[in-house]
DNA sequence: CGGAGTATTGAGGCGCTTCAAAGGCGGTGG
DNA sequence: CCACCGCCTTTGAAGCGCCTCAATACTCCG
């Protein structure tokens, strides 16, 4: 796990669920570049307003996807885990990118633009498999949009954690009962749109009602059904493949 | 203006600017059915959850996409204007689409799904363009998302308003300076996930500012560069035209 | 062992919500 | 034609959730 050719079967595999893929579609992919690089925590990979021709497979750690306010304060409006490709929408829009930063260190691979779009020019079912993949991110944003602004902390935090178990799960990086969240609390302030301070009262009412334990990074979900009905979470706009939301 | 060629001409434009079409593309989606349905206001056209194999063409009024939270309480994620296409992520993934309603009585055209991926399979170029135009929505909802999380009543009016009136200059439905906004107070809570109560006091406090001036359903901006410097707003996410914003 | 980033907790303040009530406006039917 | 009804707008008053400011402790790492 958490080598580069891993977090690329991972992405071709949730992309074979998403859309039908040909083995030679298959094997295109796995001919893109996989060179990883390591990067420190809080680094900008691409800065507010630069634009930039390449997409980031990500190999272990987290990116965030983010906006910045004149004043400096950011609001995170994606995170992207290990196996997902962040910024896919460069291979249409190339100058159109959202900012990018790693939360804690992070390995990534970075992937030209230019090779993706080959690709897809070439396959009309890679063109699909990537533009349903943006879609499913469209709609991840969908429900950050509606976490922001119609949750109070208590429940926003509860979704947020449902989604990055589920997410965790999907990708096999644990389960949606014990996962990794490499975060601190005010990186998952940027995401809330919390301030530190509440992110912390805010995990120690979830952990006081017996609804989470949380041990350095290892976030433990001890009451999962309470846990999503207080996040009034649903996972059908992740488009899990059925399989897995059978199990 | 307001016919159903007309919008289909506005959208064929704008996508024209985002992504080169060549005249046989243009040719191809004036061939669309532009069939006009009414509908009166508040009217679900897509209900949540429910699957629907159509996009929509916005002839007139306004579309708003939501979801809906178990308290029946709504955030609307998007609004969609005349000559814009709502839900074109149903041409990659038919079942995962929004739900969708009308705020005032709207004229729409419903374009079957499986036309337009007819047209997205058989010219690589709209194929793009069609991808395109769907980034261009996921980075308006960006937008929303920050106004949401991070930025108070005032300055998320603010931002709103200034969206609202340069994406009616772009579809030459008014100017950023005067423009119709055909929602009421109550739509714009949910839109800005503030209470219509808020809504109306933060109305207030812009008109007494000297910023905008409202009659009825028409908003007038009094002073653009301070209303855009308040609601930290800037244009470059909505991809505008060069010639447009050289004007 | 020192330092920087992170976590934790307390106290006070403000922005928005909630609850409540009245007036305006357009549409419909007697 | 106008009276009535529903929806929208407007305004007031009180409460609460989250922010701000502040201080202390923890943990990792050089």
């Amino acid at each position: 796990m958490f080598s580069s050719i891993w977090a690329l079967e991972n992405f071709v595999a949730r992309l074979g669920a998403l859309s039908p893929l040909s083995p030679d579609d298959v094997a295109a992919l796995m001919r893109l570049p996989a060179e990883p690089v390591r990067l420190r925590g809080n680094f900008d990979i691409v800065s507010p307003g630069g634009g930039f021709d390449h997409a980031f497979l990500v190999v272990s750690g987290i990116l965030a996807r983010f906006v910045q306010l004149r004043d400096g304060r950011r609001q995170f409006t994606a995170f992207h885990m290990p196996g997902d490709i962040a910024d896919i929408h460069r291979v249409a829009t190339p100058l159109a990118g959202s900012a990018l930063q790693t939360l804690s260190t992070a390995t990534i691979v970075r992937v030209p633009a230019n090779g993706l779009k080959a690709l897809a020019l070439a396959s009309p079912a890679l063109t699909r498999a990537f533009w349903t993949y943006a879609a499913v991110d469209a709609a991840v944003l969908s429900q950050w949009a509606v976490n922001l602004g119609r949750r109070d902390a208590r429940s926003r935090m509860a979704h947020f954690l449902c989604e990055i178990g589920v997410r965790s799960e999907q990708s096999a990086l644990g389960t949606r009962n014990e996962f990794i969240l490499e975060a601190s609390q005010s990186q998952i302030g940027d995401a809330l749109a919390l301030t530190p301070v509440h992110v912390n009262r805010t995990l120690k009412a979830l952990r006081e009602s017996n609804l989470i334990a949380v041990d350095g990074r290892i976030v433990r979900v001890i009451n999962w059904p309470s846990l999503a009905a207080i996040g009034d979470f649903d996972p059908a706009y992740l488009q899990l493949d059925e399989r897995q939301e059978a199990a």
